[in-house]
DNA sequence: CATTAAAATTAGATTAGCCTAATTTAAAAA
DNA sequence: TTTTTAAATTAGGCTAATCTAATTTTAATG
């Protein structure tokens, strides 16, 4: 079955509001995410529950099915590819590309997401560092990397390292990079692949070779 | 000014049949193309014209503003850059790529368009061979070039040779490729850029350095 | 030039998605 | 536990895009 623009969206709201919100997507604040009067949003819950895309029923909780949780799962997999083409292959920044993914997501055509998921080399994070899930709906739960890995302006964690010599310890802690430490990632130089990063408001580079042994943890999900 | 998806496909509709069709569009052809009711087509028209996209008064013949020439221009431009960006890089063929154009054409963001057409490195043509107009809105007028400029797919007409040594000619003449006949490229080798054709029904493979020399046309406006 | 056939338009109705105003329900506070 | 307040829903209406049926206009034919 395919659904209007509009249903898909309600159904990525529900599912984001699920996940972020305390008390999961409510009228209002779906009212709120979609740009529409809490009327309009009464109305449309009565039709996906109708449609056995949501469980709801007036005054109650909102909850997707398992069919509605499949399609929110399809559009957040279509955006944070679309995301992460626009940044990788056409060259936009990090901040351009949610408005433009918001049409891209509704694109109906199950080959063209598959062949966009190859082109792009199964990407398994966009570029805000959330989550890509797979064909099968299913989220990388794996949010630790190397260093290496991380593009520009996104901000990790360092979780620990792959070379444990007293050589590389030192020098680690003359640059203040200590587990649990928060790290901003600037740039990727092109060249050499060494990385200008943000420890402790300090701003330092260090080398690919460096970055190949830490071990750094994403942030996902974020809106 | 934005207007509706249904708007740019009637726009587009126009411009189309004004191009092909002997009576220019008219309130049954536009039905025929979009699938919609005379009535319907009426409609709308009336509406287009209060716009001021088309020219148009009940019983009258119908004809695009500038304004309208200008929309429908932008709309074929981004069916023709996404169509060859499915087919390029993403390796859909020929055949699978129209109706996914038809919803990507519809994408609302003027950088996103010069983006993928610098990511395409600005073609010409499309997959079909269609000529794909500029950010002005300018198609190119020129649909002659040489063989190894055509990609798989197509269908060109000899127009001329570049060496004009009788060697070369007696080659030409040895394998049925004489001015004015039709050559269907089917295949251009990876590796040598050999490209395998076909003309007057007989299948033939020449090289690279052969193709540079032939002098083709291509050929433009199909539906 | 009158008649007929085809094309186009007008009339009236429907659906999805949205709104404001009024009402109902649930949750929080007294 | 009653009262108050905030949230949610119902009622009634609007617009864009569509339809069928009826009517009008143009063009083609005799």
């Amino acid at each position: 079955m395919e659904y209007s623009i509009v249903i898909e969206n309600y159904l990525k709201a529900i599912f984001t509001l699920s996940k972020s919100n305390e008390n999961g997507a409510t009228t209002k604040s779906l009212g709120i995410l979609l740009g529409t009067k809490p009327p309009t949003v009464s109305d449309m819950l009565k039709k996906l529950d109708a449609e056995k895309l949501i469980n709801y029923s007036p005054y109650k909780s909102i909850s997707l099915t398992e069919k509605g949780e499949k399609i929110a799962v399809k559009i957040i997999r279509k955006h944070r590819l679309w995301e992460t083409f626009l940044v990788e292959k056409l060259d936009f920044t990090w901040d351009e590309v949610h408005d433009i993914a918001e049409q891209l997501e509704h694109i109906k055509s199950p080959k063209l997401v598959n062949s966009l998921d190859k082109f792009l080399g199964y990407p398994k994070f966009d570029p805000h560092g959330d989550p890509i899930p797979n064909e099968d709906g299913i989220f990388e739960k794996e949010y630790e990397t190397t260093l290496d890995q991380i593009k520009a302006n996104s901000e990790v964690e360092l979780m620990g390292v792959k070379d444990h010599s007293v050589k590389f310890l030192k020098y680690l802690d003359n640059i203040s990079m200590t587990p649990g430490v928060k790290i901003k990632v600037l740039d990727v130089n092109e060249y050499d692949k060494s990385v200008a990063l943000i420890i402790n408001s300090k701003q330092q580079t260090i080398s690919n070779q460096v970055c190949k042994n830490l071990i750094v943890k994403r942030f996902p999900n974020k809106p």
